[in-house]
DNA sequence: CCTCCCTGTGGAACCGTTTGCACTATATGC
DNA sequence: GCATATAGTGCAAACGGTTCCACAGGGAGG
């Protein structure tokens, strides 16, 4: 059917092996040889076969993506496809293709990795946001193949991983709003089982502390990443006797939610409240208003997490390298905190 | 390193090729024998090498999508995202992995193709809206690998597709606008190379006509799928000194481009200009106001191209197949239209 | 009782590469 | 002038499966 080595040999009255070397560009060839089998390679239209590389090399020169199994939700979208970006970006430079693996249930999950990574299609895997009991953690960890953690893990802290400075950006988005004069200021968080949504909410402790501020409580609310927890949250703090002048809200898809909500109610942002949230996703800057959002480097850290990988893949084991991966973040500040509230406090 | 079926032959006392028959479900093979191997492939952790198959089985049960190369364009995100969803959902139930390749030059486009297709390494390729001259199109076409185009193709109208019918949906959302009671209808398009902006400018067209309302040159303004756009068309309608009462608008991020510029002027929709767009991806339904949008399953788009080209593949050369498929489209009302515009025309 | 068929299994070739080893010239050092 | 290094190439054995063909043994049919 489609052309071989060994046709290619054949043609230019060379072996297979030297065919074989050409393509490897292996030094022992002359220069006439490798010349005569690339014209003939070009005349018969040759294209290497990946699966006979692959076999013999075992290696595939491909990694898979674990996408977690709610990814239908809403604000995963942006958010993963940005993600994606820079992980294809930077495998492609590398030489690698990427795979998309959705899961289904756990078990399914477990399943689909261990036919990819056992049965030697791709090389490693990349983990978007492991759960606190994450099965293909532990199946990946236990049968020593090549991953690296978006996020990061309590569990196993020496785990290749790449992520933010969660802590950090969280008090670096308070102190912003501090430092406009906000003294009473809620804090929308996610679901508590996130690491994310509690270090986070750590960092906001922090700034809130070292301003003097105390922690109320009822400033606090948890939900999910979805558009319905900020219109909850937000109905709860204007239901407050004393309500918040700002928020910090732990997703842009959750503050569209609180958006809208004030929207309904004649609020207005920020005249009414100021907004600081997280991700900085493209919703964003396209919102009435648009929202100050800390930008944690979405595309960064894909293309980190790919990069890592690969490194891992091509140094089996060595453990020079770097273990965890800090992408820096950058507040992007928009009209939803440009109001300094009014003294009354 | 890893364990065979040679290991397991050995194990259970069988000969490779037996319990490769085991793996296949032949049915020449007795009930004890078959439970032994089974035995032993768990006792042993077996897993097949799904390389070494493909090799000899010429196939590799994986399928790639192609991203075209302005894939960073933010609008392409969240569409992009929910065809791929669709497509990975569909491949996997049918045992197909996905892989992803994102494109550079055209250049690299096709020689990264070409590696794919060529190299074996996938099946078959999903291709994500032509461009009118698509040189990936005609080097697939020549060398006679299974693809789907999502979109269409003017230059090969008998290319396996799937599609939208555009001009009827635009119909259909023109038609709601004039149901209405509006008159006066505008159109934003976009890139006029772009079948798909061709094919929408037909039915709104097709629509105004029927109702007997004129087609004005200067109620159509083209530009790109982005947000600038349709802030820039928004102001160009605004300081007409005839101008529409409703829109047409060819993307959901264009609109949410109108409706930034709509609010800065202090106009307000749809009291002042009523809006209809498509796509419908989750930006409308999250704006303020929401925007109602002709949606035109996008996730449905990726799910029927993924389950044609593998039928395709699977059914080589068979032309029994439907070549062109079309997505049923379906209007969603929200808040951007549904004002009556008072009868002074 | 002999042939024929059927079931269950093993042997070996093959899929398209890579690569260690062997081999032939020619060049080099002494 | 002879041992030795070196460049350039071929042979054959992998890599881990699948599958065609052969073959043994037992039951059925004549």
């Amino acid at each position: 059917m489609s052309v071989t080595i060994k046709d290619v040999a054949k043609r230019a009255g060379v072996s297979p092996s030297t065919v074989s070397r050409v393509l490897s560009n292996n030094s022992r060839i002359s220069r006439e040889t490798s010349q005569k089998v690339r014209d003939v390679m070009k005349e018969l239209g040759y294209h290497p076969n990946m699966t006979a590389k692959s076999l013999v090399s075992k290696t595939s020169s491909s990694i898979c993506v674990i996408l977690p199994k709610p990814a239908e939700e809403l604000f995963l979208n942006l958010f993963f496809m940005e993600l994606i970006r820079g992980i294809v970006t930077q495998a492609n430079r590398s030489g690698y293709d990427v795979l998309i693996s959705s899961g289904g249930s756990e078990k399914e999950e477990v399943e689909a990795v261990s036919r990819l990574l056992n049965g030697k299609r791709v090389d490693g895997a990349i983990l978007l946001y492991s759960r606190k009991e994450d099965p293909v953690v532990d199946f990946l960890r236990q049968n020593g193949h090549p991953f690296v953690l978006i996020g990061r893990s309590e569990k196993y802290p020496d785990i290749l991983s790449v992520d933010n400075d969660n802590v950090q950006a969280a008090y670096d988005a308070t102190k912003h709003l501090i430092s406009l004069g906000h003294r009473r200021i809620g804090f929308v968080s996610g679901p508590p089982n996130h690491i994310v949504s509690r270090d986070r909410l750590k960092g906001y402790r922090n700034a809130l502390e070292e301003a003097g501020l105390e922690t109320r409580k009822d400033w606090i609310v948890e939900g999910e990443f979805l558009q319905e927890s900020g219109y909850r949250a937000m109905s709860f703090f204007m239901n407050l006797p004393e309500r918040p002048t700002a928020l910090v809200v732990m997703d842009d898809l959750v503050s569209l939610g609180v958006l809208r909500g004030l929207h309904e109610l004649g609020y207005r942002v920020p005249d009414d409240l100021c907004i600081v949230s997280f991700n900085n996703i493209s919703i964003s800057e396209l919102s009435t208003p648009p929202i100050s959002s800390m930008d944690i480097g979405i595309y960064n850290l894909g293309y980190t997490a790919s990069q890592a990988l690969i490194q891992s893949i091509q140094h089996d084991g060595d453990r020079q390298f770097q273990k965890r991966h800090i992408i820096p973040h950058r507040l992007v500040i928009r009209e939803s905190s440009i109001f300094t509230p009014s003294k009354p406090s």
